[in-house]
Parts: structure tokens; C-alpha cells; sequence
DNA sequence: CAAATCTGCTTAAACGTTTAACTAAATTTA
DNA sequence: TAAATTTAGTTAAACGTTTAAGCAGATTTG
């Protein structure tokens, strides 16, 4: 009869709780105690699970907790254990696939992990990627992942980011002047493989449309267009290089630019898809045809670039990839908190997606 | 002389204390605090411009912090005043123009009253909405901007945003059973612009491929289509109104379903952009000339149906201004906490934008 | 069977801010 | 010039958790 008792006399505290918790606020830890009659020291660890706790009040608070649908305050939690289980996020921008995929499959690992995320856009300004830090270091986020705006040159901002003493992980574009995580693919292979295959189907005379060369990825791509120009022995011209913002109407009036050359190339190699599909426009509104007259290759595999036509001949970045290693990455560094951070590459290769614009043998 | 002896023992106290700091963590109110000899209570209202607080200590405890670094923790504060100014956005995804433009002036609004965004993507799947809301509202967010994911019918996670008691506003897709703010535009009257437009361009047999019609806004898109082919007296039958997930694959195919009809059509409005480059390349394999033989209208004006040949006509849906009234909405809702939610309507009249693949007048 | 260990809690402080309530000194008012 | 008001703070509690330290009582050990 004493279990019985006790039955009921929870019960009552329990509907006596419900009353007053209709009126006021949330249910707290301290709720929870105040129906069990135990403290509220007890209930966190039985909400933890601690070894210390019996199976039994364990179970108990269990129950009373989703009776009264506690959620636990994490902002309290988060002040108190001096983490906020949040990662801060700055990309560039949202609305391309690349960054959208790597973002989403840093969420995955990350949410399995208990933490969330803040994501904020850059739009490839440098202030507006000054303040985004400023806002999560604010936010006390555990850590930041971040790929950086084009204009990006003064390393100041991340430099704060890594005297706070959080792990700073660098995607796509990064500094290795940092000396931090970087995750990201090979730009100066991918080059290479670009070149190789307008060679193998019979390019000539290969033009490039590179990014800012003070980007390092750019740079990079630009880098492996020369080696690779030149270990073929192909001419490698002032005219036939040219940096650029790799917008889409950059990409128009660059291939406008180099329609208007006396000597024009057979091929075009543009940094990235937007910008080539810019090119693939000016192209076909001079009724020249790709592959046949000029062959056209693009950076990033965008969706678009498998539906325009002539679809795009593209590189894949394994944005998944680079996700989840940017992820698996984080929690590395923080498992170690106080560690220096080093500079500490991981590097994908990336794969050439061959289409009609390059593709001269059918 | 006493002016001099103050500023030198500041100073004293002040390298004292950043000494201490370079071996401790971050500053807090209550350094600043011991280094001007005054309480902390006094610091934060000083930080806070509180008017009982001398403009002589404002700027001392204002150049202290400077000089300290200090930067205020967010957990404490946001625990203590019961609010995070975290606002939790939920879309479907982001690497669509539309969501990533909504979300870009949502934030770009929020970020200026000095609240910071945290994107979620549900990625049209209901299960991942849920576990969205749940870690939303465990982050202690202020409030909820969020566009349903297709698949959602049931409300009840939704619901549990209502009953905690913080704001939810709505856009694009929305629910009127909720009974909250809703920011879209009108869909009905978009579907009677490009009926219009059709009409006008001489076309006499109009097929929709739509979305699922317990999606609100397509199904005000199938109905506008419905009441608008009444209108003009033009056919309405089965075979042209056809319901499916507008992914591309999907515009493909529902293509292909009505290029096999005994009697064609000579327009379709597909209510999505990416369905409507599927038909597109449809139409263009079966060479077909748009919009000679078939007209074809999508929806959203994403930004490659400019880009692709031949262009594509398509609904402008104003996300700018719906993310700028959505944030404005919740600003509007969090000034008084307690109030009820209730249904309240803002619709954008959207645009219709007429390019190559509809405009036969040339 | 006394000492050591284990079990299952409790107590109290701490995280860094904010804020209601108070106070002492200075100033204004009648 | 005494009373009232203003100024410029201080004090202490609170927000909801977590956790180190402590402590009975039960169990094991030598």
C-alpha cells in the first residue's frame, strides 16, 4: 500500500504543477524536483544520465519531464558548461549549389553531433564578412567553418576568430597564411586535367577566364593552366589570360574580348560555370559553334550546366565531401580545446565532367 | 595634480588587469568593474546608455572595454532577459534564388534591430521540418520565419511553435489554418496574368503541369488556371491539368505525357521554373519551336530562365520585398509578447515577366 | 567487525548579465 | 533652511543549468 500511496501523492503534485504551470512560464529543472521531491542537481544528472543516479528516480524524472514537456533552457546550460553547441557558418552565398551542398552536409554531421548551426552570407563583400564574424563570435558560437569572400585580402578578422581561442575551419577559399584546417579540392590538378582533355580532343590554342589571382583557389587554377599550357607546349599569351570577377556578365564581355582577337583560340577555359555560361551565350549570339569552332569548359558543376545545351563540360568539387570532412574536421578540434591550431590541409581531387561543349568526338 | 595621480593609477590597475587577462579568458563586466572601482551593475548600465549613469563613467567603462576587448557574452544576457534575438528561419531550401533572396533581406532587416538569423533547410521533407522546430525552439529562438516543405500536412509541429508563445510568420508557403502572419504573393491572379498573356498571344489550348494541391499556394495556382480558362472559354480538360512534384525530372516527363496526347496543346504554364527547363529540353528533343508550336510559361523567375535559349517567361515573385515584410512582421509581433496570434494577410500582386519562350509577336 | 568503498543523493557555488529596490549625496524648491 | 527631488550610483537577487564537494547509509573487504 505505501507504492500506492505514493502513486497517488505523485499524482497530485503532479496535476497541482499542471495548474500552476498553465499560468505561468516554462517547466524548469527545478519544477521537476519540487513534483519529486528531490533536488534539482538530481534531476540534471538524471537527465544525463549519471552513474549516480538510481534507474529508478532516473525513470521517474524521465516521466515527469514529458508529462510537464520540459525542454531544457539551453541558453543556461550553454553559459554555465561556457559552450554554445553552436557553429557559426560564412559562405559566400546560399544560392549556388556548391556552397548550398557543403552547407547542408555540414548541418548533417554536425545536428548528429548536437550541434546546430548559424549560417550567414558574405555576398563576397569583405564588411559584410567582417560583421558576419563580429555577429557569431557575438553569438559565443564553439566554433566557425568558413569559406571567404572574393574581396577578402586582410586576414584581421580571422585572425580574431583564432585569438578567441575557437577552431577556425577554412573551405574552397581559404589561406593557408592562417595556418588553419582547410578543406578543399585540388584546383592546380583540376587545371591540369581541363587542359589534358581539350588537348586530347584537339585544342590548340586554349584561352583561360580565371578568377582574382589573389584568391588562392584562382590562383591556383590559374597556376595549373600555365604549367599545364606549357608541358604541351602550347601558347601561353598575355591575351589568352585574362582575371576576372567570374560573374556572368564578367564572363560575356570576356569572351566578347577575346572573340575580338585577331588570333582566337579554339577553347575556353572559364573558372567558374556562371561565368561560362556568360560565354556560352556570347558564343552562340555569334553563331559560333561549341564544341566544333570553340570549345568551352566550366568550374563547379552547377545544375544548369548539365541542362543548358550544349551542356557544359564541368569540374565536380565533391561539395558533399568537403561538407562533411569541414564537419568531421571541427569536431576533431574542439575534442582538444586548448591545442594550438596548425595548419592542417585536407585535399579532394576532383573529377572532370565531360558534356557536349567540349566534346568534339561525339 | 589629483587628475594626473588618477589617470597614472588607472593606468596601473589597467596593465594589472591585462596582464591577468592574457593568462585568464575573455573580459567581463566585472573586470571593467575593478578597474574603475565601481560595481558591475554600474558597468552594464553604462554599456547600455542608462540614463542614471554619468557621461564622465559612460566613456571611462566605454574605454575600458575597448582597451580590454571586452565583448559582452550573449548566453548571460540573452538568459537573464529571457530572450536569445535569435530568430530561427526554416525553408525548404536554400540554393533556390527565391528562398536564398528572401533570406538575404530577412537577415539584412533583423541584423540592423540586432537580431541574428539561423537558417534551417527541411529539404521539402516533413521529417527534417520537425527536427528542425525542435532545434529552433531548443536554441530558445525569439521567433520563427518559415515556408513549408511540400510534403507537410499535418500541423501539429507548427502548432507547438503557437503554444510556446513566440511569434511564427509564414511566406510563400503557408497555411491559413494556423492563423498566423502570412507574407506571399497573390498566386490566383499570377496564374490569370499568364492565362492573359497566353491568350493574348494567341493560344488556344493551355495545360498546366502544377504543383500537389494541398500546397496552398498551387493549388491557388491550379485554381487561377481553372477559373481563368473559364473565363476565355477556352478547353478545360483533365488530360491538361496535371499535378506532380515539380522537380525537373518531373517537368520532363510530364512533357513527354502531353506530347503523346492525340491533341496537343499549344501552351503550358508549368508552375515552377525548374519543371519548366525539364519540358523545355523535352521540347526541344522532340523539335518542337517554342514558342511557335508550344508556348511555354514557368514560375519564380529563377535566374537561368533568362539565360537558357529560348528564354524563358516566367512569374516574378518579389522575394525581396516578401523577405523584408516577413522580418518586419515578426519585429512588429515580438513589440508586444503576449498578444494573440492572429491571421493577417500580406500579399504581394507579383509580375509577370514575358520573354522568348511565350512571346510569338516577337 | 572496524575500515574502506560504494551508492545515491544534497548543498552550494558558479556561469555573466540585468534589474528592481535601495541609498547617500547633491541640488532644487517652497 | 527644511523638505522634496534629482543624480549617480550600489546591493543583491535572479535567469536555469551544471558540477565540485560533501555526506549519510548500505555494502564490501581484510
Amino acid at each position: 500500500m505505501i507504492i500506492r500511496s505514493n502513486t497517488v501523492n505523485l499524482l497530485k503534485r503532479l496535476s497541482k504543477y499542471i495548474k500552476k504551470l498553465t499560468k505561468t512560464k516554462k517547466t524548469t529543472i527545478k519544477d521537476i524536483a519540487n513534483v519529486l521531491n528531490i533536488s534539482p542537481a538530481a534531476v540534471s544528472k538524471a537527465l544525463h544520465d549519471d552513474s549516480r543516479i538510481s534507474d529508478k528516480t532516473k525513470a521517474a524524472v524521465k516521466t515527469v519531464a514529458k508529462k510537464l514537456n520540459y525542454q531544457p533552457n539551453h541558453l543556461a546550460s550553454a553559459l554555465r558548461r561556457g559552450k554554445s553547441n553552436l557553429v557559426g557558418l560564412i559562405v559566400p552565398r546560399t544560392n549556388s549549389n556548391f556552397f548550398s551542398s557543403v552547407v547542408q552536409n555540414i548541418e548533417e554531421v554536425l545536428n548528429k553531433k548536437g550541434y546546430n548551426i548559424i549560417i550567414t552570407q558574405s555576398n563576397e563583400s569583405f564588411t559584410k564578412e567582417c560583421s558576419n564574424i563580429d555577429t557569431l563570435l557575438f553569438t559565443q558560437v564553439d566554433g566557425i567553418i568558413a569559406s571567404m569572400a572574393n574581396e577578402t585580402i586582410d586576414l584581421d578578422y580571422f585572425e580574431k576568430i583564432k585569438s578567441k581561442g575557437i577552431p577556425l575551419i577554412l573551405f574552397d577559399r581559404g589561406e593557408n597564411d592562417l595556418n588553419v584546417d582547410y578543406v578543399g579540392i585540388n584546383d592546380y590538378d583540376s587545371s591540369h586535367m581541363i587542359i589534358e582533355h581539350l588537348v586530347d580532343q584537339g585544342c590548340k590554342r586554349i584561352a583561360h577566364i580565371g578568377g582574382y589571382r589573389h584568391t588562392r583557389i584562382f590562383n591556383n587554377r590559374v597556376k595549373g593552366y600555365i604549367d599545364a599550357i606549357n608541358k604541351h607546349n602550347l601558347p601561353l599569351e598575355d591575351e589568352l589570360l585574362i582575371e576576372s570577377s567570374l560573374t556572368i556578365e564578367d564572363g560575356r564581355e570576356k569572351m566578347e574580348q577575346l572573340l575580338a582577337l585577331e588570333n582566337r583560340p579554339d577553347a575556353v577555359y572559364v573558372a567558374a560555370d556562371y561565368a561560362a555560361l556568360g560565354a556560352l551565350q556570347v558564343l552562340e549570339e555569334h553563331q559560333i559553334r561549341v564544341p566544333q569552332d570553340i570549345a568551352l569548359v566550366g568550374f563547379g558543376n552547377e545544375p544548369f550546366t548539365a541542362l543548358v545545351s550544349p551542356s557544359i563540360t564541368t569540374i565536380n568539387q565533391h561539395s558533399a565531401e568537403i561538407g562533411k570532412q569541414a564537419a568531421l574536421t571541427f569536431l576533431e578540434r574542439v575534442k582538444t580545446p586548448g591545442a594550438k591550431q596548425t595548419l592542417n590541409k585536407i585535399i579532394f581531387e576532383a573529377e572532370l565532367i565531360v558534356r557536349d561543349s567540349s566534346n568534339k568526338k561525339g
